[in-house]
DNA sequence: GGCTCGAATGACAACGTTGTCTTTCGTTTA
DNA sequence: TAAACGAAAGACAACGTTGTCATTCGAGCC
């Protein structure tokens, strides 16, 4: 059978508290006795039971909770957490969702009593929902949130934050620096953050160019192919067209080059597009497309670690502060100055 | 704090022990007194500690293994595999590794050792590969191969297999009956059991029709797009080019479909493109791939529940049967009959 | 030299469950 | 009618760890 702490206690010839004591590094363990602990515990391969530990102690196990039909992103943010999870001695629970069921909150909550995990790690759109935020506080959950912003909303608890914002900018300035004038942008799902803070750097560069922004050629949508699809064929259908199409992700980025096809449209020559995400779609596509790119793995890698912090963190002890990551600009093949008139 | 057994009983007004033969559904225990402690389970919304459980007797957890680059895959996987979990009252433990690596064997005991778990599900190309699944066995470890076969390849431990060759002869008489005659096949990683089955279907639909199988026309490569775009490229550099592309999956059909495009021409007039797995790519791609689809989720559903049987089996049990699954055909726009000559 | 003190280590209970053994009690059998 | 039996329920140990308290021992102080 495998090892327990009694077998090394024996191996290394101390009581099994002392095994215990260095394991934990706990001070007040002598250097030699420290020497032969470890030297057992190497020997025997011993691992400590999660079970046992858990059972007697706290808990050992953060929870990832999300509801995004990308694979990619969650692929990429699992793996993230999941490295620095192996890194700090957690497990994983993952739990996927639906952020429009009503009963997302007892939901979440039976996940937490079943599975006793020490913190939740929450993607957007869940992450943005004040109602799930507030009752986790309420039942005294430790959680970090991953979302939309140029900055941390509030200091009660920390989060990472993606400057997308400042992102959107840069797309829309490039856009403009190839001369595009008449730029439309389909937006994502409302309540999504990512959505309104790309929507605001694009009006926000708009603006700084003296360009007046046209609300004809905002359109309202969600992060979908269909969606890109359809508000694409309602802007192409129109008399005078726009130029350039940011579109508010890589799906809907999709959708928008499909249509622009069925319109039998030459992009980037007759049309520039533009996604955010840089998903494998952007890089597969005819043309690639130009998008922005963030460092989803290590955006959850980072996350961990606050979260971690946090539950280890004893009371009085000053709490870990947000972090910030800014999408990079990926230029391709779907953007090209507009055709002369 | 939470509640425990000892509270259920106290409320139910029994020992514990017949809380947790009622939880453990034993026979044994009167109907009323049932009826008594699921009231008390119920009004205290008690879940049982899995640590303590996993401390005392089984393991109540199943790890999920892959390496897989493609995270449509790996999320359906995840998802089914969740899913029954979860009907069974186990828990998940996720690892993603690397095939190749060297220290493969001793990285899934470390992570099997370390988290406990009671048995595993494989996919491809994990679940293909003989040494690990040796060693397992050597090491008593339970598990679930989800494969690429018509049929399972023994009967030594259950196994789910996916019928690749009969769908790729399906898709290949497809082809034929839309008339094309020069066709090529692009396979992916030789390693996986999936490549060789379909060019096994593939050829053999060729030579059901009488048509001599060309060896120029069958090229080795990944299961990746740039795979896809080397191989369409040297292709379609010759001068005489195939009339239709069968792509081992999306992936390479999407470099396929680039490909196309660099050389000028149109899909699917001058060349038809199918692909395999009905992977999101294809249906957003321009214009829409005609490929095969398989039911990914329900799958994983069915390997875990052959796990989870196999974990409870008591000796002498007969074991649970390996079960198939049957990938469809999906036509979309991709094909057409070959143009005249 | 005896006393206190603190660091190092050990003994033991506790965590919440399940397995094993025991007890109880009503029913069947000789 | 008594013995045997089986079903239903309980008592208690055990799982492997950590927290709490106790013990040991040498150093420093009066």
């Amino acid at each position: 059978m495998k090892p327990t702490i009694k077998d090394v206690a024996k191996s290394a010839g101390v009581s099994f508290k002392t095994v215990s004591r260095v394991i934990n590094r706990e001070s007040s363990v002598g250097e030699e006795i420290q020497g032969k602990v470890w030297k057992a515990i190497k020997e025997l391969n011993y691992q400590p039971n999660l079970s046992a530990r858990g059972l007697r102690g706290s808990s050992s196990s953060i929870g990832f909770i999300y509801d995004n039909p990308n694979s990619n992103y969650v692929i990429e943010m699992q793996r993230g957490i999941l490295k620095e999870c192996h890194n700090q001695g957690y497990e994983l629970v993952i739990h996927p969702c639906d952020a429009k069921a009503p009963g997302l909150i007892s939901e979440i909550f039976n996940m937490v009593d079943r599975s006793r995990v020490g913190g939740l790690v929450l993607t957007p759109p869940i992450s943005e929902i004040p109602e799930v935020l507030d009752a986790l506080r309420e039942r005294n959950i430790r959680f970090v949130r991953i979302l939309s912003g140029s900055q941390a909303p509030d200091n009660r608890s920390p989060c990472v934050f993606v400057d997308d914002r400042t992102a959107a900018y840069r797309i829309t300035q490039y856009l403009i620096d190839l001369g595009h004038r008449d730029i439309a942008f389909l937006s994502g799902d409302e309540e999504h953050k990512s959505s309104s803070e790309r929507l605001a750097g694009f009006k926000s560069a708009l603006k700084d160019n003296q360009i007046k922004a046209n609300n004809r050629l905002i359109l309202k949508g969600e992060f979908s192919f269909e969606s890109g699809v359809k508000r694409t064929r309602q802007l192409l259908a129109r008399s005078s067209r726009p130029t350039a199409i940011f579109a508010c992700n890589d799906e809907i980025a999709a959708g928008t080059l499909f249509a622009a096809r069925l319109h039998g449209l030459d992009v980037p020559r007759d049309l520039s597009i533009v996604g955010f995400e840089d998903s494998p779609f952007s890089r597969q596509a005819w043309p690639n497309l130009t998008t922005a790119q963030q460092p989803n793995t290590e955006i959850a890698c980072t996350a961990t670690r606050l979260l971690t912090e946090q539950i280890r963190r004893k009371k009085g002890e000053k709490a870990s502060e947000s972090e910030g990551y800014y999408p990079q600009l990926i230029v391709r093949d779907s953007t090209c100055p507009p055709a002369a008139p």
